[in-house]
DNA sequence: TGTACATCAGTGAACGCGCGTTCACTGATGTAC
DNA sequence: TGTACATCAGTGAACGCGCGTTCACTGATGTAC
């Protein structure tokens, strides 16, 4: 029990990490599809050859960094529905929480926002996987909230797209507001203004949403056709 | 009166646009970041010197690309938002027109979809212009609608951005959708029911969104308390 | 209309460079007895 | 505990290849007179 993993394992997840997050350093500045297992090796350290004992290939160590941004975050996306509380405390929250996720890992929101329509297969697919998966969470937590009591299973796997979908926009919208901070002359007031700025939208944004949600099932009486 | 252009420079705009459509056909495949310059001009057949001639790198290349794509686009997306009549018809005409977009040119749709957040500085920031003054459009013309009289400048344009935003996500759904008819063993049943289901699903957000905008100005007693 | 010169889109050779991948290797770690 | 052998993460040389960029060029088109 006093080793768990042995000196060469240990070894060896050492150099992974290191090729991970050197991988995820490069990535701020180009796509995936342009990255170079060279690039890679070079910024850690260790010969180009050294990559295969971790990765067949870039694209591999791509669908890694998707496990790794985006499987943890499956019970913090749950809890967050779920919470109970008035509506608008529960969009306060959302959206904070959000901010400070881009705030702690930015490069994984960026790689993330990045590869889901970017040039490489296989890791889009994983995007996509995940965030199938986020949806389908979202979706069972609304199914336990009054407020969408009586929704079709359809109906809630809608709303749970949109939210996904939405939460995506608004963590792309924080990154640009950070690095709105980072650029040369403008410095962490500007950030900050940004900051503030996003947070203001995507709050207003949710709770549109929310009152949609709320009126869903008035019937067309209350909402159909009183347009235009 | 006769002439308009010249030899010459006809047959420059003539290389010009086989460049143009060379990249963007390479790209359904890549990302802007990993496209070569080498690459385009073997597939159109001239030198690649010749490319100089047109372009000073593959990233001015792009940005030429996101002028094609969303340049021409404005006065459609004006005219689907102030078009007048019920609601319902309203959203069915809006993600129809999306629909047939993609279909129409599905390479442009995939290039914006993928470089919005790509490697290459210069054309994300291309996009984020056209997108931004699509924002701005949808907001006047919300201005001279009746569901949102009265509403602030600031509030018809947290909505106006969610429309683009929620443009952008379907008209990408309907992308795989037409992606998912390509494949080998599918075929075009598969592709047909795929866009059916984006159809559906894309429609009630939008009428969800819809009925959050008739509400909105309701007031906090019709639904900020009402929640869980 | 004809001639002489200017322009300039596209050419083709050459360059140095970094790429992904192969291969046989080394030497520390792990294991069997 | 000690010894003999197996494993395997990381090495380093070598390969052929395509890249972006430079340069002086060619020859059709354009223009001035």
């Amino acid at each position: 029990m006093s080793h768990t993993l042995g000196v060469r394992q240990a070894q060896k997840q050492k150099t992974r990490r290191a090729l991970l997050d050197a991988a995820l350093g490069l990535l701020e500045g180009q796509s995936l599809s342009s990255l170079g297992l060279r690039e890679v090796t070079r910024a850690v350290g260790v010969a180009p050859t050294a990559f295969y004992r971790h990765f067949r290939s870039t694209a591999d160590l791509g669908v890694a960094l998707v496990e790794e941004a985006l499987g943890s975050l499956h019970p913090t996306i749950r809890t967050t529905v779920s919470t109970t509380g008035d509506s608008e405390e529960r969009i306060a929250r959302a959206v904070e929480l959000i901010a400070d996720h881009v705030d702690a890992h930015p490069a994984h929101v960026r790689f993330i926002a990045r590869e889901r329509h970017g040039g490489v297969q296989p890791v889009r697919e994983a995007i996509r996987e995940q965030l199938a998966r986020f949806a389908g969470e979202v979706g069972e937590a609304l199914a336990e909230d009054p407020v969408s009591a009586g929704w079709s299973e359809d109906d809630r796997l809608m709303l749970a797209q949109l939210y996904v979908d939405q939460m995506l926009v608004t963590a792309s919208l924080f990154l640009e507001a950070l690095e709105a901070g980072t650029e040369a002359e403008a410095g962490p007031r500007k950030r900050e203004q940004e900051r503030e700025r996003v947070t203001r939208l995507a709050t207003r944004q949710l709770r549109l949403i929310g009152i949609g949600r709320r009126h869903w099932l008035d019937g067309p009486a209350g909402d159909g056709l009183a347009a235009s």
